[in-house]
DNA sequence: CCCGTTAGGATTTTT
DNA sequence: TCCTAACGGG
C-alpha cells in the first residue's frame, strides 16, 4: 500500500487546476455557496475543527490536545480540498511518522470522498516512504541506481563493524553500534560527513569519526544502498542541488499536510521546509491580517530553546528575520501540521519538539487553531492529566476540557504494591473484576484494557501472571515478524536475487544453510570483492572457477553462483512468489528447518510459509522488497478478545476504556536513564510520556507503584515516582486495597511484609502438567529437573506454547497473541509459577506507619525482609537510609523494616 | 569449521 | 537474571 508502485505520469499537469470531481463535488459546491447547508463531512465538527479544516489556505498549525479528533480533522480537510476542486489528489503531500497512521488516513479519507479517489493519492505516506519514492525518481542525482536496496539497521552496524576492522581499529573499544547510532543521530539532524561538528568526529575512534563516516557513505554508494537516514538526507541534498528538481514539486504540491509535527526531528524539518518555501527560494511572507500567530510566538518564545544550530547550510534564510521581510511574495504555503506538544516522546531519536513550538517563527502569519475538546477521557483522568503536564514548561499551553461529566465517574486510582509479582498479580485481579458483569450487567471486554509500561522488561511478569491465570493477552510492539531471523535469511536470498551486488544480505546467507564456507573463505570473496571492485556474488563466481579455494569450499561456492545465476533468470520468467518458494527450496533452507529438531523450527517453517503468503500482494519481488523494508509492522488480530500489553512509546495514538499504568516509580518512570542523561528536558519528556499514559485512558485509569522491583537480577528497593505527587488529589482515589499506602502525597509507607515467600524463582512448576510437552525431544520431557528453569527451557516452552496455542488451540482455552515478538524475545514464560507465589492476605504482616512517621531513630538495627539485618544511616521522612550487612546501603521505605 | 562455555550489558522505537 | 556476542577446544 505504501509501497512503491509504477503509478500515473509522474508530473500529471502539475499547474492544472483540477475540475471538481464528481459525485461529492456537487455537495462541496453546495457547501461553498452556502453556509447552512454544509456537505456531510463537515457535519458534525466542532467550530475549531471546523476552522482547521477549512482554513486551507496559508500556514496552519493545528494544536490538537490528546484526544481531540486530530486524525478526523487531518482527513476531513484532505477530503475538503479535493471535494471543493483546490486540488487534485496528486498534489496534496500528506505525511505521517508510521505506517499504521498512513494506512488509516487513506482508510478514513475513503470513507469521506470514496475508495477510488484515494488511490489518487500518491503522495500520502509517511516520511521514508515519500523520501524513497523521490529518490528513487532521482537516484542518479545521489549516485544511486533507481533500485537501490534500503539497509536495515541490522545492515548498517554489520557494514560498519567491517569498516572499523578495515581500519585497523578495535571493534571492542568502538563499538560499531554506537558508531551506527552517531550517524543515524547526524543523519536525524540532516549532516554529513563534512557538516558534522568537530567534537563528534573527536569523540569517536580517536578522531576517525568523520573518515569513517565518509567511508560508510562511499561503501553506501558501492554497495548501491542506503540507510533509512539517507531516504531523508539524500532528497535534501537533491533539492538543494537541483533547484530545478525542487521547483517540480513546488508547482506540484498545493497542500501538504503534516501529521505528529511534534515528532520531526531537523531532517525531517529541513525537508518540509524546502518543499514549503517558494519556488523562487524568497522567503514567505505573512498573509495579511492574520496576525495570531504573532501574538503566539512572542508569548511562547519568551521561554523557547533557541533554534538548533543545522552546520551546512540551515535551509530557512535566517530564522527570526522572515516576519520582517517584504510582504512582496504574495505567495501562501498552505501547509497545516497537526501536533500536540505535550505529547512528544521521540527526543532521544531525534524529534526536536523545537519544531512545533517554532512554528509561527518558521511561517510568519500562521494561523494557529486549539483544539481542546476532549472527547475521549472522562473529567478526572483528564484533571489529573493536565495537572501533571502542568508541570512541564515551554510548552504552549492547553486546557483540555470536556462535556462527559458523569456522577458516576470514577476517580483515578492509585495502588501500592510490595513487588513487581503482587503487581502483576492486583493487576490481574482487577482485569478479572472488570470482566465480571457489574450492577448494571455491563462486562469489560478484554479489548477495552491495556496495561502500559515503560520499559519492556515489565511486561515480563504480567505475561507470566496471566499464562497462570488463562487470561488473553496480547503483546504489541517488540522485534517484528520481518526481523525474525528465518524472514531476514528468506529476504536475503531473495535481495540477492533482486539486486545481485547486496553484499551484505550476500553475505549472510552464503553459507547458509552450512555449506563449510566459513570465515576464511568469506574473507577472500570479500578481499576479491574490494579488489576487483565488484560485488561479492561476482567475486564468488570468479573463485569459484579459480584455483584459489581448496576443492570443499570451491564446490560449494559454485554451487552458490550457479544456484543464484539461475534464480536471477528465473526472475524475469517466474512469477515471483513461485520463484521465492523455490529459492527456499533448492537453497536447501526450508530443508533445514525441516531437518531441524528444535521445537522453534515448525513456528518458523510456517513464518516462512506466511512469507510467500503475503508476497501475493505484491507484483514484483522488487515492490515486495520495499514493502518489507519500509513497513515492518504485523497485523494483529482483532478478533481474539485479549488484554493488551506494550510500551507507553508504542500506545501514543491509542486509546482503551480501561488503562493499568504499572511501574510508578523513581529510576523506572522517569526513567534513571532519562535523568541522567536528559536532565532538565529528560524530566519533561518523561513527564509528558506519563501524560501520553494517562490520556489513553476513557474511563477507568490505575496507576501502580511498587516497592521493589528486580532489576538486572537485583533487588532493588524502590520509592514511589515523583510524578505521583504531581496528581492532583481531587481527581485521585488512593486505593485502600489490602496493601495500603497510608495518606495521599507524604506518606507512601504502610507497606506489608510478606511473609513465606523465600525462594523466589525456585520450585517452578509446569501448570500445564508434563504431557502437554511430550514432544519436546531432547528437553527431558516429563522430568520435574532443575532445567526447567533454565533459559533455553523456558524459551522453548515459550514458543512451544505459542505454536501450540496457535495451532491446536490451548487446553485451557488460553490465547495469547505476541504482534511481532520473534524467537529473540525474553520469552514469556509460559510454564512459569512461583509455587509459593499466591500471598495469602492472612499471612501478610502489616505494619502501618502513615501515622507515625518516624519510628526510628539512625542507629536503630533493622531487619529488611529482602535486604536483611543492617543500622540505619540516615532518615528523611519516612525514607530510610540503611547500611545493610549483607546488601550494602539502600533506600528504603521505614514501612518496610522491623526494629530488631 | 562447529559448538559449547563465559564475559559484559541490559529504556523508550520507526523507518 | 538472562541474553548476546565473542573465544577456545574438538
Amino acid at each position: 500500500m505504501s509501497g512503491f508502485s509504477e503509478d500515473m505520469p509522474f508530473f500529471d499537469e502539475p499547474n492544472a487546476r483540477p475540475a471538481a470531481p464528481s459525485g461529492i463535488a456537487a455537495r462541496a459546491m453546495a457547501a461553498r455557496s452556502g453556509q447552512n447547508n454544509a456537505p456531510d463531512y463537515l457535519k458534525g465538527l466542532n467550530p475549531e475543527q471546523r476552522l482547521a479544516v477549512e482554513t486551507t489556505e496559508g500556514p496552519v498549525l493545528v494544536l490538537a490536545g490528546a484526544g481531540t479528533g486530530k486524525t478526523r480533522v487531518l482527513t476531513t480537510r484532505i477530503a475538503h480540498i479535493l471535494a471543493t476542486g483546490k486540488a487534485f489528489p496528486s498534489q496534496i503531500l500528506a505525511v505521517t511518522f508510521t505506517n499504521k497512521a498512513a494506512r488509516e488516513m487513506k482508510q478514513r479519507i475513503g470513507i469521506l470522498i470514496g475508495e477510488g479517489n484515494v488511490e489518487g493519492m500518491p503522495w500520502l505516506g509517511t516520511f521514508h516512504s515519500i523520501g524513497v519514492k523521490l529518490l528513487r525518481r532521482h537516484a542518479e542525482l545521489a549516485g544511486l541506481k533507481s533500485d537501490f536496496t534500503i539497509l536495515d539497521t541490522d545492515d548498517v552496524v554489520r557494514l560498519i563493524k567491517q569498516l572499523i576492522q578495515a581500519e585497523g581499529l578495535d571493534d571492542k573499544r568502538w563499538p560499531a553500534k554506537q558508531f551506527a547510532q552517531m550517524i543515524d543521530g547526524w543523519k536525524n539532524k540532516g549532516l554529513g560527513p563534512t557538516d558534522i561538528p568537530e567534537g563528534d568526529a573527536r569523540s569517536f575512534a580517536n578522531g576517525k569519526g568523520r573518515e569513517l563516516y565518509k567511508a560508510y557513505q562511499e561503501r553506501l554508494q558501492t554497495l548501491n544502498a542506503c540507510d533509512f537516514g539517507d531516504l531523508l538526507c539524500h532528497p535534501i541534498r537533491i533539492f538543494r542541488a537541483y533547484p530545478d528538481v525542487l521547483k517540480e514539486y513546488h508547482k506540484r504540491f498545493r497542500y501538504i499536510l503534516v501529521d505528529e509535527y511534534q515528532d520531526t526531528n531537523t531532517a525531517q524539518y529541513m525537508w518540509l521546509r524546502l518543499l514549503a518555501q517558494r519556488p523562487d527560494g524568497k522567503p514567505i511572507s505573512p498573509l495579511e491580517g492574520e496576525m495570531s500567530g504573532r501574538t503566539e510566538a512572542s508569548r511562547r518564545q519568551a521561554g523557547g530553546t533557541a533554534p538548533p544550530s543545522v552546520a551546512s547550510g540551515d535551509i530557512s534564510p535566517s530564522r527570526g528575520e522572515i516576519g520582517r521581510s517584504s510582504a512582496e511574495t504574495r505567495a501562501t504555503v498552505n501547509i497545516c501540521c497537526v501536533g500536540d506538544d505535550d505529547q512528544s516522546i521521540y527526543g532521544w531519536r531525534g524529534a526536536e519538539v523545537d519544531n512545533i513550538l517554532r512554528f509561527d517563527k518558521d511561517f510568519p502569519g500562521a494561523t494557529i487553531i486549539r483544539l481542546e475538546r476532549n472527547y475521549r477521557s472522562t473529567a478526572h483522568i483528564l484533571g489529573t492529566a493536565s495537572h501533571l503536564i502542568a508541570h512541564n514548561e515551554g510548552r504552549f499551553g492547553k486546557t483540555l476540557f470536556t462535556e462527559k461529566v458523569a456522577e458516576d465517574d470514577e476517580k483515578v486510582h492509585v495502588h501500592a504494591a510490595w513487588d513487581s509479582e503482587e503487581e502483576a498479580r492486583a493487576v490481574g485481579e482487577t482485569i478479572e473484576a472488570y470482566q465480571r458483569p457489574d450492577k448494571q450487567g455491563n462486562r469489560h471486554n478484554l479489548n477495552d484494557m491495556a496495561i502500559l509500561v515503560r520499559a519492556s522488561f515489565q511486561m515480563r511478569e504480567f505475561e507470566d501472571r496471566f499464562v497462570t491465570l488463562g487470561l488473553n493477552y496480547r503483546v504489541i510492539g517488540g522485534p517484528r515478524f520481518y526481523e525474525r531471523m528465518e524472514i531476514r535469511d528468506a529476504l536475503a536470498f531473495f535481495r540477492v536475487v533482486a539486486q545481485g551486488a547486496d553484499d551484505l544480505a550476500f553475505e549472510r546467507i552464503v553459507n547458509v544453510p552450512k555449506r563449510g564456507l566459513g570465515e576464511a573463505t568469506i574473507r577472500q570473496i570479500h578481499d576479491t570483492a574490494r579488489a576487483l571492485r565488484i560485488p561479492m556474488l561476482e567475486a564468488a563466481a570468479k573463485l569459484a572457477e579459480s584455483d584459489e579455494l581448496k576443492p570443499k569450499p570451491r564446490a560449494a561456492l559454485r554451487e552458490v553462483a550457479a544456484n543464484f545465476e539461475r534464480w536471477q533468470k528465473a526472475l524475469e520468467t517466474t512469477p515471483h512468489t513461485e520463484l521465492a518458494e523455490t529459492i527456499l527450496e533448492e537453497s536447501g533452507y526450508t530443508d533445514m528447518w525441516k531437518n531441524d529438531r528444535s521445537v522453534e523450527a515448525p513456528g518458523r517453517l510456517e513464518n516462512l510459509k506466511e512469507l510467500i503468503r503475503s508476497m501475493e500482494e505484491y507484483e514484483s519481488l522488487r515492490s515486495f522488497l520495499e514493502h518489507v523494508a519500509l513497513v515492518m509492522d504485523a497485523e494483529q488480530n482483532e478478533a481474539l478478545d485479549a488484554v493488551n500489553i506494550m510500551t507507553l512509546h508504542s500506545a501514543k495514538g491509542l486509546e482503551f476504556e480501561t488503562v493499568f499504568l504499572p511501574g510508578w516509580e523513581e529510576g523506572l518512570f522517569p526513567h534513571q536513564r532519562s535523568l541522567d542523561e536528559g536532565g532538565r528536558s529528560g524530566l519533561e519528556e518523561e513527564r509528558r510520556l506519563a501524560y501520553v499514559g494517562l490520556t489513553r485512558a476513557k474511563k477507568n485509569l490505575h496507576l501502580w507503584f511498587v516497592s521493589n522491583r528486580r532489576i538486572h537480577g537485583l533487588w532493588q528497593s524502590t520509592i514511589p515516582s515523583r510524578f505521583l505527587e504531581e496528581l492532583p488529589e481531587a481527581h485521585v482515589e488512593v486505593a485502600e486495597s489490602g496493601n495500603s499506602y497510608g495518606g495521599y502525597g507524604n506518606s507512601y509507607g504502610g507497606g506489608s511484609f510478606a511473609s513465606g515467600r523465600g525462594g523466589k524463582g525456585a520450585g517452578r512448576q509446569n501448570p500445564y502438567g508434563a504431557s502437554r510437552f511430550d514432544n519436546v525431544g531432547e528437553e527431558k520431557s516429563g522430568s520435574f529437573s532443575n532445567t526447567y528453569a533454565t533459559p533455553g527451557w523456558q524459551r522453548a516452552q515459550a514458543n512451544r506454547t505459542e505454536a501450540t496455542d496457535r495451532n491446536w488451540g490451548s487446553r485451557s482455552g488460553h490465547q495469547v497473541e505476541r504482534i511481532g515478538y520473534g524467537e529473540t524475545d525474553s520469552g514469556y514464560g509460559a510454564g512459569r509459577t512461583s509455587v509459593k507465589g499466591r500471598t495469602i492476605d492472612g499471612e501478610l504482616v502489616a505494619k502501618s506507619v502513615a501515622d507515625t512517621p518516624s519510628a526510628f531513630n539512625v542507629g536503630d538495627r533493622v531487619f529488611h525482609q529482602k535486604f536483611g539485618n543492617g543500622n540505619i544511616a540516615a532518615i528523611e521522612g519516612n525514607k530510610l537510609t540503611i547500611d545493610f550487612d549483607k546488601a550494602g546501603q539502600k533506600r528504603v521505605l521505614d514501612g518496610f523494616v522491623a526494629a530488631v
